[in-house]
DNA sequence: GTGGTCTAGACCACG
DNA sequence: GTGGTCTAGACCACC
């Protein structure tokens, strides 16, 4: 597999990025204060158009993760890791309860759901490569931001 | 609240009705030969695009789970019940993979997540209302199909 | 003049573009549930690609003021026409502080810029051509948004 | 606070050195014949590529507000205070005219206006500091220029 | 018809 | 070199 991310998925290509530098930052992947790959450089590792990746950027630093020095690059904010990890875990929880909500209401039982999760965790399958990493290398080798 | 389809969700309105009536087939809400209310009307009540409805109904007579009488009306098949029941349960089942894979993914523990499921299952929240029916009240009062 | 936006302007066109429509609805020109020009529509009429529109009302839905029916067009949200008010008020303040005390730092009096902000206010020259509407009009004399 | 330079500023670093400096000339801190910290010194102090720093240098150079002696080092120009006085004035002005047109589309009254300036002047808050000066020690305490 | 996504490629400001 | 903006035009899902 070359790719992570997957161009025929239903979910947007930008999407797909900006749930892998999410997670990357949740999982200390990513520490604040790291430089992303620059636009260029990761629309060529992915294969996809810069806009894309520029559009994935932006929206994160809108959220609050990533910040962008003008003609130095884009990096991690500071402070955001934990409220980050939070964040991750709420979205997650909830649609954990939701999911069960409906499991219930379909009217199935505790039992059967539990085995279907325990057989679910028992699996490594993680939708952002969540093993050292794909083809992501989210961080530049480089150096960090300067402030 | 006067309707259970949400405009502002991400998911299609016409998939929103689509899984409203299956589940209300799925729970026995909606009988083998029950009609569905018409398209105009629905729509009205959903204050919804009679096209998406029209479109919800045609999806699901292609799956099998409704026929469309001419001049008469829509409704429910016999002895769909049981795939229906099915076909929830392994959209419920592979959701369920999806969000423990991600929440797996996450650094969730076992415990955790279980516990999470535990709560879940002891709130009699349905997210199609379980309650007699909110909005969708999908079986006419009227009468069953002449056949 | 044919549009009031500004091509030459320094500020960007899908930021004059999001500024014209906060503005419209923090002054009552548009309406909680109005529908706003299409993307294609719009772009037309301003003469600029589509694609900076549709970012301009990306943004605005971003930021709460908008929201997006798929295949139906955009709206404007309800319930935020006073937060929208007070967000301009408060943006506007800000500025207005940091302009005078910039004006106070550089040595001038305060009858001095009692006499400038007078002058000011004199003039009838508005951003957002408050008029009825240069050329952004900016509701579609259509209908409200079903719900 | 270390620096008085906002990275995170939409307005490019550069210029908020020249303004800085600008600003400096204007109030007195730095005086005709004053040598500036050398390039390489503000760019380590500020933590800013130092081709920012010399852009500003070289800026203020063709605005006529600084010399440059080789090998020596960048000097303020004398009889240039009251023009730079002036342009700080207009520039101010000019903001202030901006901000006050804003507030009266925005539908704010006179009265309101006024309030706010005057008690804006009642604070001491300057945006450059005027307190001794932060990080910005504009002025290099060794020599004058010899000229 | 609507908006959403993506591509290809241009030009600009910043460092 | 960096990202930001914009254009032109494509294809898709939804209504």
């Amino acid at each position: 597999m070359l790719s992570s991310i997957d161009i025929h998925s239903s979910v947007a290509v930008y999407v797909q990025i900006e749930n892998h530098v999410q997670f990357a930052i949740a999982s200390g992947r990513l520490k604040p204060g790291d430089q992303l790959p620059s636009v260029r450089e990761l629309s060529e590792r992915l294969e996809v158009n810069p806009n894309t990746v520029a559009k994935a950027y932006r929206d994160l630093e809108v959220m609050g993760l990533l910040y962008t020095r003008r003609g130095m690059g884009v990096f991690v904010n500071k402070g955001i890791e934990v409220k980050c990890r939070e964040d991750c875990r709420k979205r997650i929880i909830g649609r954990l309860h939701e999911v069960v909500a409906e499991a219930k209401a379909a009217g199935m039982e505790a039992d059967e759901i539990g085995e279907i999760v325990a057989k679910s965790m028992s699996f490594d399958a993680s939708p952002y490569g969540a093993t050292p990493s794909s083809l992501l290398q989210l961080a530049r080798p480089r150096k960090k931001a300067a402030k």
